[in-house]
DNA sequence: CCCTGATTCGC
DNA sequence: GCGAATCAGG
């Protein structure tokens, strides 16, 4: 099916009203999400009403262009000029408040103990941070760190310990 | 693994 | 112009 002007029309119409591409694909029938979004685009419609994301600032890396059947003569020959385009990025200092002596990815330094606290995909994980010398843990980590195949008695222990692996 | 939009590029 | 393939995220 092409892009007749009625479904033109309505694309534009679904879209403004916040559809996701797929769903707008669905309801004209006979195109994908992708052939929505790639006439959105041509259409200069790409942004919404309500966005919620940076939408541009995201700087992505030009990808290394998917190789196919013909060589051919390359299109692009001058790498964005990536260096000299950023501004100074002002650290925001965010204060975490964590029990004393957590570090956070930032500040764990080399003798901390990087034992996991919390979700790694959170943005508050931090890491244990009391004194290490040896090992990366510190001696209370390092015991449950370093446990060896054994504990299989105590049911309760067990799990624990089970549970407690998976972080090393 | 589901979804989202963004982008590239052969057709 | 079109849209599949692919990407980077949530």
């Amino acid at each position: 099916m092409g892009w007749t002007d009625e479904r033109v029309e309505l694309l534009k119409k679904l879209w403004q009203d916040g559809l996701s591409a797929s769903q707008i694909a669905k309801q004209l029938g006979g195109v994908t999400r992708n052939a929505v979004i790639g006439k959105v685009h041509r259409l200069g419609l790409s942004g919404r009403a309500a966005p919620s994301k940076p939408a541009r600032p995201v700087f992505k890396a030009p990808r290394p262009a998917r190789q196919a059947a013909a060589p051919a003569a390359p299109r692009r020959i001058a790498p964005p000029p990536l260096a000299a385009a950023a501004p100074a990025p002002q650290p925001p200092v965010r204060y975490v408040e964590e029990a004393p002596g957590a570090a956070t990815v930032l500040t764990l330094g080399a003798h901390m103990c990087k034992w996991p606290i919390g979700d790694p995909s959170s943005d508050d994980f931090t890491f244990c941070g009391r004194r290490a010398s040896e090992s990366p843990y510190c001696v209370e980590h390092a015991r449950v760190a370093y446990q060896p195949a054994q504990a299989k008695k105590r049911s309760g222990a067990n799990e624990l310990a089970r549970s407690l692996r998976r972080y090393i």
